[in-house]
Parts: structure tokens; sequence; C-alpha cells
RNA sequence: GGCCCGGUCGUCUAGUGGUCUAGGAUACUUGGUUUUCAUCCAAGAGAUCAUGGGUUCGACUCCCAUCCGGGCUACCA
């Protein structure tokens, strides 16, 4: 059975990072009908963060990526025992020793290493000094071999090797009692059966560590599999000063998630020919970790963009068929609650790259429009033509009981057949009237999206500001 | 500094020794469509495959070196 995790620190809002992890780990789960778990990493209580478990499962909900104890996801904090009883363990094999080392006393040694030119490194000081637990604080480091290698096999990157002299005595429970993520981790993966661990590049350096610490506790190690990161334009680690890089910042300016998990499978993954849209359904079955590549990739919003626009128009022409009441979260966090077909429709012939942009256009589409009237006069015609387009638009509209596409672009073209005019004498002011902009969607569209009522009202208005 | 990972159009990428004078997408430019803008359609420009050496009849593809970028080097994860 294949069994994945994602074991975030709630130290914050879900990153982007983070969550292309964890959707990488569902769908290689997924893929292969296994089990997607969560974990909480909550073992540095300096940097934890009140309510971020929530947000973090709620940011990853929001996406589909849904783990299979997100109702109940492992607590690190609540076991405790478990890692204080398997250092002890460790120390009584001696395969572990009692630190007394204070902080001060590290810290000085490594500036002096590092002053020396010398790689910082732990002294080793209690290393065989075989101290027992006392009423000294202290800390538990693992007993690394001091010779050989130690392979990893990644299943991104293949064979890496490590030189085991050069890995550090690392802590494995720190003085407070917590374990640090190097033995929680490795406990934690090993009882929920973990069997491949999808992690972040960054662990590739200490996954050396990882692997010593499976075999001294007697247990197999899972398989590893080591993504690349997600640079910001800079080409460094995606961080905070490259703006929005929160699940949740996403969220709130407009993006659907869809576009956002579809856009970051593809920073990284793809599908070995041309095509680009996925939904998670498809992504899961056609995820393969073979298809995931080593090198890391900047994270493009021009690109997401672009698919956003694509999403929200396939989107908005979907709802278009249902009925208001169930297109009504589509903006509700934008303030706009019911959506007609036509405004669908408008939002649908596509433009908008996120939806706050189509709700900002939605909500000034629905305020009468303040113009200066000359703007009614199309460049190569004149106010007494523009007139007559207008009052025989109007008239025409008020006549009609048929307000769908097709009726109302013959209603248009009949204006101008009928009174020898050319389109720029009706369409122009006919949809200046109806949007008070030189830019707009057609008249058409914005008839539709108005409807009767609104539109020969704002048409009427158009003819009075002109007359007057 | 040490160790580790990576390096194909600006960006995401295809490419696993000959089909590559390197394909797709995005962004950009131009043309068409449109009363306008956007959409849409079409076309174009854009990569001496980081550099230098090998190996080979032949290398983007294999090997080495160099350079560049990134990660780790915490009682953070």
């Amino acid at each position: 059975m294949i069994r994945t995790r994602f074991a975030p620190s709630p130290t914050g809002e879900l990153h982007i990072g983070g969550a292309r992890t964890a959707l990488f780990s569902y769908l290689f789960a997924k893929n292969q009908a296994g089990e997607f778990l969560l974990r909480i990493e909550d073992t540095d209580r300096e940097r934890f963060v009140e309510g971020a478990t929530e947000r973090i499962i709620e940011s990853l909900g929001w996406l589909g990526i849904i783990a299979d104890n997100a109702g109940k996801p492992i607590v690190q904090s609540e076991r405790l025992e478990k890692y204080l009883a398997a250092a002890k363990k460790l120390l009584s094999e001696d395969k572990a020793y009692v630190c007394t080392c204070s902080k001060e006393e590290l810290e000085a040694d490594r500036e002096a290493q590092t002053n020396a030119g010398l790689p910082p490194k732990y002294s080793g000081k209690c290393r065989d000094a075989h101290q027992q637990i006392s009423d000294k604080p202290y800390v538990i480091r693992m007993k690394m071999p001091q010779t050989g290698n130690i392979v990893v096999d990644d299943l991104i990157r293949g064979r890496v090797e490590f030189d085991a002299a050069l890995q550090d005595d690392q802590i494995i429970l720190k003085s407070d009692g917590f374990p640090t993520y190097h033995l929680a981790s490795v406990i934690d993966d090993h009882e929920m059966e973990i069997s491949h661990v999808i992690r972040s590049e960054e662990w590739l350096s200490s996954t050396p560590k990882h692997i010593v610490l499976y075999e001294m506790l007697g247990w197999s190690a899972p398989e590893f599999a080591h993504l690349s990161m997600i640079l910001g334009p800079d080409h460094s680690k995606l961080s905070k000063r490259h703006g929005a890089t929160s699940v949740i910042d996403y969220k709130n300016q407009g993006y659907l998630p869809e576009a956002l998990v579809n856009f970051m499978a593809l920073l990284g993954w793809n599908p070995k020919d041309d095509r680009e849209i996925f939904s998670l359904d498809e992504l899961t079955s056609e995820f393969k970790l073979e298809n995931v590549n080593k090198s890391g990739a900047i994270f493009d919003i021009e690109k997401l963009n672009w698919m956003n626009g694509a999403y929200i128009k396939v989107k908005s022409q979907k709802l278009k068929v249902k009925s208001v009441s169930q297109n009504s979260k589509f903006l509700e966090e934008w303030g706009i609650e019911e959506l007609s077909a036509g405004e669908l429709e408008l939002i649908g012939r596509g433009g908008f790259r996120t939806l706050k942009e189509a709700a900002d256009y939605i909500t000034s589409l629905r305020k009468m429009p303040e113009y200066d009237s000359s703007l009614l006069i199309f460049k190569k015609s004149t106010k007494p033509q523009t007139l007559i387009g207008l009052e025989v638009t109007s008239y025409k509209l008020q006549e009609t009981n048929n307000w769908d596409e097709n009726n109302l672009k013959e209603i248009l073209e009949s204006v101008v057949a009928e009174k020898n005019l050319t389109n720029g004498d009706v369409f122009w002011p006919v949809r200046v009237a109806l949007s008070g902009a030189e830019k707009s969607p057609s008249p058409v569209e914005l008839l539709l999206a108005l409807g009767k009522e609104e539109s020969i009202k704002r048409i009427t208005k158009a003819i009075n500001d002109l007359e007057n």
C-alpha cells in the first residue's frame, strides 16, 4: 500500500512551495490508490502559531487536496513520550549520547571553527563521556558512524552519496524535551507506515542522518523523493519578499483553486506531451514521479494569470446554464451574490485574469455610467445620425419580447439597414450608452448582461443627455 | 569555506546518441476578426542546448573540468 504524507509546521499560512509538495505527495499516492496523510510538526515551540494548523488544512481543502486523516491529523506535540522513549532506547544501546554542552559553548566552538576556515561541526566533546541523565540541562545526540558512505537512493535524483565522517552528531532530543525534526519524522513516518517520503530538496542533505536513524531503530527506511524548489523571479527560494506566497493570498486575489493546482503541477511535472490543462482528477490519473524534473522552477505569475483566465472563462460558461442560486458563490467574496446569465456570458468572453477583476467589472457595470455625452458620437458619425440610431434602437428594444443574442443582434443590424446608417452610428453609441466607456464589450453582450429595463433606461438617458 | 543538488527560448518545459538548422506553452511583435477593447484565429521574432575539453563515424543527449545558480552546514523545520 502506497502511503505518503504532508508534514507542515504550523508557523503560518500554507506556502506555495508547501502546497506543491503536498500536491505531488497527494497525486503520487492517489494515482496508486494509496493514502495521503497529514501530520503537524509542531516541535518548535517558539515558531508555533496558534490557529495555523486549521488554516493550513483550510488552504489544502480549498485546493481540493484532502488528506485521508484531515479530520484528525497526527500532531507531534501529542506524541512526546514516543520520541523520548526512542531516544532513551538509543541511549541504552550506545547509539546516542547525552550532551551537556551549553548553547554558548557550541556557539563559541562554531565561531572558532569558522574563523579558522574549518567547516563548523560539533566537537564531539560529550560523545564518549557516557553521561547519565541528571538535573543538568542536556540534549541527546545521535552517534553518527565515523567512516564509510551513506547512500541515498532518491527516486528523483538517483543515487546520492554522503561521506559519513562529514556528518554531524545531530541533536535528536532538545533540552525542552521536544524531539528535533530528524527524530520525530523518522519515528512518525515509520509508525504511520509511510512508504514514500516526498519532500522538498532542502531535506536532501539531512537524509543520511535519517537513514542512519532508521538503521539504529531497526527499521527499514521508506523511499525518498526530493522535489526541486520553487524559485522567485530572482532565482532565489520563493519567499515573502517576492510578494504573494501563501495559498490564501492567491485565493484572496481571485485565483481559482483549479488554476492554481494546475499551474503548480506544471512546475516541475509534465505529461510528456503538449497538454497543459488538467483537473485534479486528471492530474491524479496521469501523475508519475518519473516525469518530475530535477531543476528548480521559477514561479511565473504571467503564466498563472493566463491559466486563471482560461479557468474563469470555462467556469463562467458552465455556470451560465445553472440557476442563479447555484452561481451565487462564484463572486460572493467580492460582494456579488447573484449573476445573471448575461453577466456570466460577459465574464466568459474572456479577458479577466482574476475573479476580482471580473467582479470589479460587474460591480461597475451595474452602476449607471457617468460619461461625457460627446463620447456617444463615433468619430465618423454625427450627432443627428447618432440620435436616430439611439432612438430607433430604443424603440425596437422596447417592442421586442425576445431578449436573446441573435434577436438583439438582428435588431441592431435592422436599425442600420432601415435607416441607412453605418455600424458606427448605431453599435458605437448604443455600446457607450450602456457602458459609458470608450472600450467595453460589444453592445449585444451588454444588452444581455444588463437586461431590458436597465438597457432602455440607459439608452433613454443617453438620448436626453445628447439632446441637452 | 565544506558537503550536496541543478544548468535547453525572458519564463514553464519536450528532447534519454543520428528524425534537432531543437518542438509546445506563456510573455512579446505583427496581421485577420470587431464600432472599440478584450477574446478568438494566423504569422513572426526569440535557445551558438552555461563554457571548455574528451568518448564516438556522429552529442543537447555519455564522461571530466570550469563557471554560474540553489540547498544544507541551528537545542528551525
